[in-house]
DNA sequence: GTCTACATGTAGGCTCTCTATATGTAGCCA
DNA sequence: TGGCTACATATAGAGAGCCTACATGTAGAC
């Protein structure tokens, strides 16, 4: 996967990941990696600062745990990123649509 | 549209256009325009230094005309660029159909 | 005692797209 | 004559975000 295409794509990813249940940043990449079949690898450097990004933006919220000795920041959907997702899909389902006639026209 | 999410993905819309057609840099942003409803209004400075760049990586070939007194660089697909783009329209697909799984599960 | 898995984080680089600006021709209109 | 719009190409610099590489630490298995 070339990491250029996850470009602007990256926040509903994160968002929609954590939609149904707050996950800590490491669980969030694994998530990724499962519910695309393995094909999402997302590195550490990409996903932190990127968790932190969309906190600050208001979308996500977090609280430490610890869990078997080990820390977590577990991050959850807040209102306001509940409705950032959902126009991120909204702009996904067109952007597709726009790029795939773009790159099939059915001329 | 958020111009990060055309990261990764202008050059194979930029490929897809001259597929059937070589044309010049203006004709190139009208036509992606057109071909996607209006949707897609790329800037000149990403157009132009874009089609330079995939020129140097051999994906395109341009010879300079006159037409009407005004000057222009048409660009033609090569065949490695034919092969590139065969490449990207099959990196599209499989983007597509993991990003979608990621934000719309089918759990 | 070492290795792997778990877990978070930052610094710096890289690349691409964008905004803004520059340059010039052709044609229309007042 | 002057001004405006469409046509046509090009570059400089900014901005953003994803990446690589590195740093740090715990827990458990062997």
């Amino acid at each position: 996967m070339n990491p250029d295409a996850l470009r602007g794509h990256m926040d509903a990813l994160l968002l929609s990941v954590v939609e149904h249940e707050p996950l800590h940043g490491y669980a969030i990449i694994e998530a990724l990696r499962e519910r695309s079949g393995g094909a999402l690898d997302v590195p550490t450097g990409t996903v932190y600062p990127a968790l932190r990004r969309l906190e600050r933006a208001g979308f996500l919220a977090s609280e430490w745990a610890t869990v078997g000795g080990r820390k977590r920041r577990t991050y959850r959907l807040t209102e306001s990123g509940r409705a950032e997702l959902a126009g991120e899909r909204t702009a996904w389902t067109s952007f597709t649509s726009v790029i795939g006639r773009v790159l099939d026209p059915q001329t």
